[in-house]
DNA sequence: TTCCAGGTCGGCG
DNA sequence: CGCCGACATGGA
């Protein structure tokens, strides 16, 4: 990477660890959206109307670095840039002060371990509302590797890519370019077809602004930006509050269904079985406003 | 071969 | 309501 266009710094909140949100994202290995490479994170993020291809290290105690790079050495426009950083500032949690969730954590016996084992580690956010929704549809039903698999074929398909340092990186695809397929286009990448239905029927809600970040935002809380999500099409419980809880940052989303957070919870208490239920929902109840944290913990033991 | 994957829908009792 | 088959494909 020699052409530097722009460097920022961010500050860091108290509990955070580069390290950890690194070794997280390098975990998944088939993930197309960024690399991981030595101890910097690279991405491209749209803002403005560019694709931006940008950098992460840590620069120092307390401090993360942006590179931003440009084919034109032109510095994006100050908008630009605050786009970039509020993309960051999103993606890597850093708004999230972790100081309650630990004090409720150190107390609960699935979670001690995990907190101590990956301290530091923030919720990696998905700051773009339609990518999180495809991925949540993407996700469904399927193993997590087969789903990294589709959503790479629908990036490198129809998504948007910059070139920076001799490498690729690929942006995923807008709602407008989705909202234009038929189903059998989606279908040839692998994808059934009830969920190529799905995706093109949510990419037209966001391409005609039926449906975005702000309204769910402005919906007041939790249980009503779920039921905007859930009577959609294709949106469940289980993707509602993916959803939430890795685009919208609600601490207290939490897809109770999830059959990874059963399998952690069976790896943990020795069960035979997996959860019913009811029972996940009585071992949530100590995490009450922090149920993504919790969630986010037990996956990392599993991946 | 069979079963399970970071589920959801639509039909049926 | 709750239950059940269908959905597409791949890895164990």
């Amino acid at each position: 990477m020699e052409q530097i266009a722009h460097e920022v710094i961010l500050k860091t909140p108290s509990l955070f660890s580069f390290t950890q949100m690194k070794d997280a994202l390098a975990n998944a290995s088939r993930e197309c959206l960024y690399r991981v490479a030595d101890d910097r994170i690279y991405k491209a993020i749209p803002a403005g109307q560019d694709i931006h291809v940008v950098e992460i290290s840590e620069a120092g105690p307390a401090q993360l670095r942006i590179r931003i790079f440009s084919e034109t050495a032109a510095l994006p426009e100050p908008e630009t840039q605050s786009e970039i950083v509020r993309y960051v500032t999103e993606w890597f949690d850093l708004d999230t002060d972790l100081a309650p969730f630990y004090a409720i954590a150190s107390q609960d016996a699935l979670l001690k371990q995990a907190i101590d084992t990956y301290s530091g580690l923030h919720l990696p956010g998905i700051p773009d509302l339609f990518e999180a929704l495809c991925w949540g549809i993407i996700g469904q039903q399927i193993n997590l590797t087969y789903a990294h698999t589709l959503k790479r074929r629908i990036v490198e398909q129809y998504g948007r890519s910059a070139a920076a340092g001799g490498e690729l990186y690929w942006a995923f695809p807008t709602p407008e370019t989705i909202a234009a397929l038929s189903v059998p286009e989606l279908k040839e990448l692998g994808i059934s077809g009830r969920k190529a239905e799905y995706l093109i029927d949510t990419a037209r809600m966001l391409a005609e602004g039926r449906l975005s970040k702000k309204l769910l935002q402005e919906a007041g809380d939790l249980k009503k930006a779920e039921a905007i999500l859930v009577s959609i099409r294709g949106i469940g419980p289980w993707t509602a509050n993916y959803v939430l809880m890795r685009c919208l940052k609600l601490p207290s989303a939490f897809p109770a269904d999830d059959v990874g957070l059963h399998n952690a919870i069976k790896l943990l208490t020795g069960m035979d079985r997996k959860p019913t239920r009811q029972e996940v929902l009585k071992l949530a109840e100590p995490w009450k406003g922090w149920e993504s944290y919790a969630t986010l913990y037990l996956w990392r033991i599993l991946y």
